[in-house]
DNA sequence: TAGGAATGGTCTATAAAGTAATCACTGACT
DNA sequence: AGTCAGTGATTACTTTATAGACCATTCCTA
């Protein structure tokens, strides 16, 4: 896995993974989707449906996402439409951005 | 991997993945963060920065959504107190659905 | 309320993610 | 201009997720 499991997760990001999950398993229910089913248009298997729909952190976000998407959870607010614009709209910001960053150090800046 | 990879991944599920790696390195190099400090602070690889920010599909979404927490782009476009509400508020719903769905067949509805 | 599909959990083999180390290259400062 | 930190890419190795089959249980529905 990714995390020495020791050092835990923000309570941030493993609430936004368990809604994630809920809501996908919320769409999938009242679609009368059978998780089966779910997992057989995802390409993924029945289990990993499970353990997305319980929000692990260990889930591939590809597998995740797909899932969001087949039974139509919004991923960021946005249509596909206005995702792909977002996309080309970061990308051209990106580009305006220094490569690379000079460890000035010290000043870390979390507040906003 | 989840995906035989001969399955592929749809439009949307790609698009929001890229979307979001882009955001969490259009956020870190604001921040004047580096690749490497990203990565010990949320104690993964310089590596898997690197394909976080490029959006790959496999990467854990622990670790995509842990890193986007650190530099602060909002998951679900929501606070962390939101994002709280919201897992209790679907969490509430969600036990309000049949636990067990009727496979009533063919009834899908992939567009969106 | 009985039957049966759907779910949840467990197990093993395998494919893949993740790590760490390394190298070349880019680009930001003195 | 030269230096060196940051980045991008590749490698080999370790750890983990995933698939798939299985069994037990839940709970829809006839």
């Amino acid at each position: 896995m990714a995390k020495p499991d020791n050092r835990p997760y923000s309570r941030y990001s493993r609430d936004a993974a368990q809604l994630l999950g809920r809501l996908i398993r919320r769409s999938r229910i009242e679609q009368g989707l059978t998780a089966e089913a779910l997992a057989e248009r995802a390409g993924i298997s029945r289990g990993l449906v499970q353990r997305i729909e319980r929000g692990e952190m260990g889930c591939a976000i590809g597998a995740v996402f797909e899932a969001a998407a087949i039974v139509g959870v919004p991923l960021f607010e946005a249509s596909p439409a206005e995702l792909a614009s977002r996309v080309a709209e970061t990308e051209y910001t990106l580009r305006l951005l220094p490569r690379s960053v000079r460890t000035s150090d010290k000043d870390v800046k979390d507040d906003f």
